[in-house]
RNA sequence: GCGGGCGUAGCUCAGUGGUAGAGCGUCACGUUGCCAACGUGAAUGUCGUGAGUUCAAAUCUCAUCGCCCGCUCCA
């Protein structure tokens, strides 16, 4: 039986041992920003080991990269966000409810089935004024809304201390386009050939509506992207490819295969560049226990490249016009593109053309929510309730415990030994102090996989007992072998 | 942003105008020899924040911040 998990415990488990804390909490809290406390930061860095791992280190096809936050404003013209990363939205005086303009429909075409995208600011402003005929979709009253409001999901800031010609920069909302913009870098110094992926892992920001669930969905938050560059026909192939590759490094890192699906978009929900998306999505336990996205992964097509060919042509029309993003246009895409400066040439077709583009993109913060949720267990041990991590051994924030069973005896003389030399090798902890139970429990609500005790049997045989933290099982292993033996059982 | 609920110790919560509380946890000492044992002792509070009403506010009023649930939003 899965025990159902409310949000609430899990919060209240994050704060209590010490994984992830409110930010700014002694000033009443920051809304949205979450800190990670000792036991947290070592869990995401593992989720993020354990993603880099397998999506660089295990592979020959992929190289990593770690892109600065703040990039050329034209970056985010080029790549559609300066204009469609704002979004005008106006609410209906009747029910308050707000609603995008772009998505509000005609009282007498209630079946505009017509996807909508995203419109730039200025041309939507002008468009917008006449909202008397648009209907509320949530009340259904007819042009009773208020002046079109525009929304920035971009965050701003300056660059420059002289404030006179400081320069408005933006915060990447995607780490996907510091790739794009490396594309060439990379290509000429790593001896890469298509197909082949560069990988990052880093900071985002995006001014969401609305945040929502904890860690789920905030306006900084960490993501793993990948941006696998293939030849145009084989896109295809390389998609499902990762598509399995993904949703089996969840299921390998212990998320119970109950609680993990695919969901295919819709077309009409699919980015205009993209050919194909698909969300790697949990079972949170919000509310009525939704599924949510973990991560998507989307057929990108050579939109980004080829944008980017536009937007490097288009730089002086940029300088001219004051560094000013929203008054300038991208110019025209060339004739001849696919020879472009972000093309590539295949050697042995001879021939040049613009990579296809799989973007398996993932939200580390997420994942380790899932991971946390998916790993939190309760379960009776003689009439008493015990709370366990079961975290698998690569993402555990302590790998093993080491305690002298009591505080005398020599014994902490031989466990502490034991621990400086383990914790060489990885994530330890000692602790001598109370009952060992205790210390065998609290370990557990940590999720530390092996408790290593050192009893009085240690000095007559140089044995320790092995503590499994999901079996309660114990096992003798000689202190000589114990390094081996729990790289062995770490797999580390 | 709207509607609903909530905010008191690290956690869970009691406390409806009159001295700030409990359980668990934490720490120390003793005891103990393998699963939250026991004994003794101890520390820990801007009662989310700020104003107001009152002789007196955790308690009443207003504002504000934060969290949860449901909408809305979510390349």
């Amino acid at each position: 039986m899965a025990k159902i998990t409310k949000l609430d415990e899990i919060v209240s488990l994050c704060k209590r041992r010490g994984f992830i804390f409110q930010s700014s909490e002694i000033y009443g809290g920051l809304a949205s920003c979450y800190d990670y406390g000792p036991l947290g930061v070592e869990l995401k860095n593992n989720v993020k080991k354990a993603w880099w791992k397998s999506v660089v280190q295990m592979r020959d096809d992929v190289v990593g990269l770690d892109c600065s936050i703040l990039m050329h404003p034209m970056i985010w013209k080029a790549s559609g966000h300066a204009d469609k990363f704002a979004d005008l939205i106006a609410e209906c005086k009747k029910c308050n409810t707000r609603t995008r303009v772009d998505h509000l429909k005609e009282k007498d075409a209630p079946q505009a089935d017509e996807h909508t995208e995203h419109i730039a600011i200025d041309e939507a402003a002008a468009k917008a004024q006449d909202l008397s005929n648009k209907l509320c979709p949530n009340c259904g009253v007819v042009g009773q809304f208020t002046e079109p409001m525009p929304f920035k999901l971009m965050f701003e800031t300056q660059m420059g201390a002289n404030v006179d010609d400081s320069m408005t920069m933006h915060l990447r909302p995607e780490t996907a386009q510091g790739i794009f913009a490396n594309f060439r870098n990379v290509l000429d110094t790593t001896r890469v050939t298509i197909p082949f992926g560069i990988a990052q892992i880093g900071k985002s920001f995006r001014n969401e509506v609305t945040t929502k669930a904890f860690i789920f969905r905030t306006r900084e938050f960490e993501q793993a992207e990948l941006e696998f560059f293939c030849e145009p026909g084989t896109d295809e192939k390389w998609f499902d490819h990762w598509k399995q590759a993904r949703f089996d490094w969840y299921l390998e890192l212990g998320i119970k295969k109950e609680n993990l699906h695919f969901r295919v978009h819709d077309s009409d929900e699919l980015a205009h560049y993209a050919k194909g998306c698909v969300d790697v999505e949990y079972k949170f336990p919000f509310g009525s226990g939704d599924w949510q996205e973990l991560e998507g992964i989307a057929n990108r097509t050579d939109y980004d490249l080829r944008q980017h060919q536009r937007g490097m042509r288009t730089l002086n029309k940029w300088y001219e016009n004051d560094r000013e993003l929203t008054n300038i246009e991208l110019v025209d895409e060339a004739e001849d593109y696919h020879k472009g400066p972000l093309s590539y040439f295949d050697v042995e077709d001879k021939k040049r053309y613009i990579p296809y583009v799989i973007e398996p993109s993932a939200g580390i913060d997420r994942s380790a929510l899932a991971f946390l949720v998916d790993a939190y267990d309760e379960e009776e041990v003689r009439g008493d309730t015990r709370n366990v991590l079961r975290f698998h051994p690569a993402l555990a924030p302590v790998k093993a415990a080491v305690f002298p069973l009591v505080k005398k005896d020599g014994m902490p003389e031989i466990a502490t030994n034991i621990y400086n030399d383990l914790k060489k090798y990885f994530n330890c902890f000692y602790d001598q102090k109370g009952a060992v139970g205790r210390r065998y429990r609290r370990q557990d609500e940590a999720g530390t996989p092996f408790c290593l005790t050192v009893d009085g049997q240690t000095k007559e045989d140089n044995t320790v007992t092995v503590r499994e933290r999901d079996s309660m099982e114990q096992t003798r292993i000689s202190a000589d072998q114990l390094l081996s033996y729990m790289r062995e059982k770490l797999d580390i």
